[in-house]
DNA sequence: AGTAAGGCGGGCA
DNA sequence: GTGCCCGCCTTAC
């Protein structure tokens, strides 16, 4: 457990429903925004699933990326928040896209 | 403790 | 839109 992955999880907590956002934000926003797949590499082997939200975060390219439980279940997650999906993919990505604040790591 | 391989992504060609 | 390469973190040997 790094700073980094501690900040990842951190902010993915925070994560409102009905928002979502992309792994380079996450990692941006934890302090390394090369760091994309280190973040959800960090949900992946996160130590607190209960509490991390990782289904609302999808990748930057609009699809929904890969998932530990299966992306079957996290697009059902997704939909079921109010998160428009086709084929996979977010509609309105930037439309449900959560900001992080500076405050928040 | 050090080295090598893997993973839920991102960017460029 | 697809394919390839890169960088970062975590885990296993």
């Amino acid at each position: 457990m790094t700073n980094f992955s501690k900040k990842v999880l951190n902010l993915t907590k925070q994560i409102p429903k009905g928002k979502i956002t992309t792994y380079k934000q996450l990692a941006a926003a934890a302090g390394n925004p090369q760091a994309s797949r280190a973040a959800g590499n960090a949900l992946n082997k996160n130590t607190r699933p209960i509490i991390i939200p990782c289904h609302r975060v999808i990748k930057s390219t609009g699809k929904v990326g890969g998932y530990s439980g299966g992306k079957e279940k996290k697009l059902a997650l997704l939909k079921k928040e109010g998160i428009p999906i086709k084929e996979g993919r977010i509609i309105n990505l930037k439309h449900h896209l959560h900001k992080f604040k500076k405050s928040d790591a």
